[in-house]
RNA sequence: GCAGGCGUAGCUCAGAUGGUUAGAGCGCUAGAUUGUGGAUCUAGAGGUCCCCCGUUCGAUCCGGGGCGCCUGUACCA
């Protein structure tokens, strides 16, 4: 059978991981990043503006874990054979933002950054390869006085997002902490051992899988529901209950008080020093929350937050809602954290050579939108649809667009229909759009000076008791003539009889 | 990345043992009903049956490989 040659069409599709935005959220997560951005200017932190695309090296490998090296980038060549990469974060531009032009800014140098960051890897529910970030950081503060104003912010942000306390939480640990504790179990002190790395993951998995699972995890290994396997740390069950003892340590006391939970930790790790000063370092930030008036309703010291193993050094924390979404097939959505952050100490070293300690926090904007649209917290569209001129007459476009520019002038958002089709099909664009009034003039209208305004909201009430086709048709719903002249009043009249905004008016 | 499941129209899905022209509902585009959204009727557009290779006279269907989607897991800078 011979082939038939046919033309090639490429397929219409948008690449795995990546999404388009219709205009409800490009609005919502507008409105999202002005909040977020009165937070952050409110706490002194300054704009700054870097390019989305840097030389690979200076983003650097932050995944010690051989698994997959090189992976999670987009990259490619320049002209001239360097690697460029897409920025994955926001963080790593700063590092060398600040070590390009160290000398030349104020230290500490708090700066605020928005955009678009991208991930190559697998897409999930909420996760995707492009997403947007907002981050807050501040270079050269090496007290935790610093950490903990980013947490403080981070739950600013959140209740200035619309969520209640109660709803979210924002999760303190130490890297410190959790170095004591597996100094303590005689797991020694680098941070690169892949037993050491294995245990940190394991902790952090026991808001996921529990106790079991993270037991599993901590000796010889866990099988999940597929039936794969997840090799172990391989501990010494002496080890794992150590692990599981600081773990749930703190547990109770959570909600209730920052300090017992120090307490507790302290009988866990109190022997090692490095362990004695991240709890050290948490009471500090604690005394600030508490200065401030951050209960643990907001802040809370929580034992199995970990974050990535690639650069955090000191704090590290991470916000959490605390209600569960669901889907539209009903089943429960894992969201994970909606932001985070910590101090960084060793980033800015990779280009300086001296340690420049740094800390900083960064919504997941993209998440969080998801997040409060399961909510129902995003309010609705608040830009009005707009009034639509039909353009009955291709003779008259002139006439049509005098009206439109009238309407706009009154600050009133118009446009005139501007595809090539029959009255029907203008109706069911206005229709469509959700316009709120259509404007007709055709020749009948033209030749009396007048022009006839349909209601279209209240139309379609009007629609509902109406099945016949001729009634409804003749029936003329909801529309009203007024001189040409009257063009604007008669448009305004109808917008505040359903209470809708219709512009600077009055003017 | 690993494991399992699934790929037929824009969407939700039928379908034949491997046989000519692959269907439905919804949606979409138009027409009819005086120049009007809804309703009704009519017509039209839209498919490489995920892709490649193999077996076969013949593959959307069988076999192998790939890609994509879903779930779990891993990772999350």
């Amino acid at each position: 059978m011979a082939k038939q040659e046919k033309t090639f069409r490429p397929k219409a599709r948008v690449p795995k991981g990546l999404r388009d935005v219709a205009a409800p959220n490009v609005r919502a997560e507008a409105r999202m990043i002005a909040r977020i951005r009165e937070v952050y200017e409110r706490y002194g932190f300054d704009p700054l503006e870097t390019s989305a695309l840097e030389y690979a090296d200076a983003l650097g490998k932050f995944l010690p874990d051989e698994d997959r090296p090189n992976e999670g980038v987009f990259s490619f060549q320049d002209d001239d054979e360097q690697w460029l990469a897409l920025r994955y974060d926001l963080t790593a531009p700063l590092a060398r933002y600040v070590a390009e032009h160290y000398d030349g800014l104020p230290k500490p140098f708090r700066r605020y950054q928005t955009g678009p960051v991208w991930r190559n890897e697998k897409p999930g529910p909420g996760r995707f390869r492009q997403f947007t970030q907002f981050d807050a950081d501040t270079v050269g503060a090496p007290s935790v006085a610093a950490d903990a104003e980013m947490c403080m912010m981070g739950a600013d942000c959140l209740e200035a997002l619309g969520l209640q306390r109660g709803q979210y939480r924002l999760r303190v640990n130490n890297r410190k902490v959790l170095d004591g504790l597996l100094e303590e179990i005689g797991l020694g002190t680098d941070a690169e051992d892949r037993t050491h790395m294995t245990v940190l993951r394991s902790i952090d998995k026991f808001d996921k899988l529990g106790r079991r699972g993270v037991e599993l995890l901590l000796g010889a290994g866990r099988k999940d529901e597929s039936g794969d396997f997840t090799k172990g740390a391989g501990l010494a069950p002496e080890q794992i209950s150590r692990v599981l003892d600081y773990v749930e340590s703190g547990l109770n006391e959570a909600s209730a008080d920052r300090g017992a939970v120090l307490e507790g930790w302290r009988n866990v790790v109190g022997n090692s020093a490095i362990g004695r000063e991240g709890i050290d370092e948490l009471a500090e930030m604690d005394a600030l929350f508490t200065a401030a008036g951050y209960g643990p309703d907001r802040i809370e010291f929580n034992s199995w937050i970990v974050r990535g193993l690639g650069y955090y050094t000191g704090p590290v924390f991470e916000a959490d809602l605390l209600f569960d979404v669901k889907d539209e097939d009903g089943n429960l959505v894992r969201f994970g954290s909606v932001g985070s952050g910590g101090r960084y100490d060793g980033l800015i070293e990779r280009f300086k050579g001296v340690k420049v300690p740094a800390t900083g926090f960064s919504v997941g904007v993209s998440r969080l939108q998801a997040a409060l649209e399961a909510l129902g917290r995003v309010e609705k569209d608040v830009v009005a649809p707009p009034v639509v001129v039909l353009t009955l007459d291709a003779s008259n476009m002139a006439g049509y667009q005098g009206m439109v520019g009238e309407l706009r002038n009154a600050g009133i958002r118009a446009e005139m229909y501007l595809g090539g089709s029959g009255m029907r099909a203008q109706m069911k664009y206005a229709d469509r759009r959700g316009a709120p009034v259509a404007v007709i003039e055709g020749e009948d209208e033209r030749a009396r000076g007048i022009v006839t305004l349909k209601d279209l909201i209240l139309g379609s009430e009007v629609s509902r008791e109406i099945t016949d086709n001729a009634e409804w048709r003749q029936s003329a719903a909801a529309q009203i003539e007024v001189e040409r002249s009257k063009l604007v009043e008669g448009v305004c009249e109808i917008l505040a009889r359903h209470g809708l905004h219709s512009g600077h008016h009055g003017r």
